[in-house]
DNA sequence: AACCATCCCAACCGCATACAT
DNA sequence: TATGTATGCGGTTGGGATGGT
């Protein structure tokens, strides 16, 4: 059974914003700010419900939406992105200050998509999802001269230079730091990809001890595995983040595409995540 | 001028996640 | 821990604008 939109349930206004609307919103969200998209509409006197509001403010009436078409280095920023992160147009467009994820979305699929096919520039096999908690505005990148990390095994390391991922309910502060430094746009290529890739350490690079003719890595050393998510109790499990993360999926897909692009020691992976009830066959 | 096809974008929907209790 | 609610995200769509015949 399909859910009614949330919209029919008072009789509430849908459809296009007429400017008295766009006011009456505009200038109580200046005054009182959003703490509370639901009781906004009712507070404001709108007959809308909070999430087209919401939506209305995010996408069009916010003070720092850029208007006119996107430059040709913000053509370049997106294409770029998408090849590095697929349709996560909200990540994108906070590299893009002014622009709104809708906005990117639909000029990547009414302009660039083309332009890409043209041109002949082949996505990726698999884009390599960096989990949410680990993207902030330092951490869009890749291995110098290469398109995917070329790590190989994983024992332990950790991140260089970790900071806080803003949550998502704080997205235009990530958009406000860039723009209290000017530039308009944030150069994908000035990026340090020593702050997003771990510092591996030695013992990384160890081949794993093995339970004889099981396939499987002993479990001591599965417990001896350090795993560099900030957040979790328990740092030495890719489990132990699942409830912590913004996204567990991506956590997943992380470490997923990570030990599957290593080339040291690739049954870990797969018995590890299997472990976990994650059917590694789907993700190859 | 009239019709049709395509483009473009604002707005919607449903799901995932975060948060509160 | 379980459940309910609020918010955010990405895919999709409706309809106005534009261009071609």
């Amino acid at each position: 059974m399909v859910r009614a939109p949330c919209c029919e349930k008072m009789g509430l206004k849908r459809g296009p914003w007429t400017v008295e609307e766009d006011q009456i919103l505009k200038s109580h969200v200046q005054k009182y700010g959003h703490s509370n998209w639901r009781a906004l509409p009712k507070q404001a006197g709108l007959q809308r419900c909070g999430k087209s509001c919401r939506l209305r403010w995010v996408n069009y009436l916010r003070p720092d939406i850029k208007r006119g078409n996107f430059s040709k280095e913000e053509e370049e920023t997106i294409i770029k992105l998408h090849e590095m992160l697929g349709n996560r147009w909200s990540v994108i467009a906070s590299r893009l200050p002014g622009r709104t994820d809708n906005e990117i979305k639909n000029v990547w699929h009414t302009h660039l998509l083309k332009r890409v096919k043209q041109n002949g520039e082949s996505k990726p096999e698999k884009h390599i999802r960096i989990p949410d908690c680990h993207l902030n505005d330092t951490e869009l990148s890749q291995p110098e001269g290469s398109t995917n990390p070329t790590l190989s095994g994983c024992k332990s390391m950790e991140y260089a230079q970790m900071s806080p991922q803003p949550s998502s309910s704080d997205r235009s502060s990530v958009t406000d730091t860039s723009e209290t430094n000017s530039p308009d746009l944030i150069k994908v290529e000035n990026i340090d990809s020593s702050e997003i890739y771990p510092v591996i350490d030695e013992d990384f690079w160890s081949e794993p001890e093995m339970v004889e003719n099981s396939g499987m890595p002993s479990s001591s050393f599965l417990d001896d595995l350090q795993f560099p998510f900030p957040s979790s109790d328990s740092t030495t499990d890719p489990a132990g983040c699942y409830g912590y993360g913004p996204k567990a999926d991506d956590n997943m897909d992380f470490w997923y595409n990570l030990f599957i692009k290593s080339g040291g020691i690739e049954e870990l992976p797969v018995q590890y995540l299997q472990r976990y009830n994650y059917v590694a066959d789907e993700r190859i």
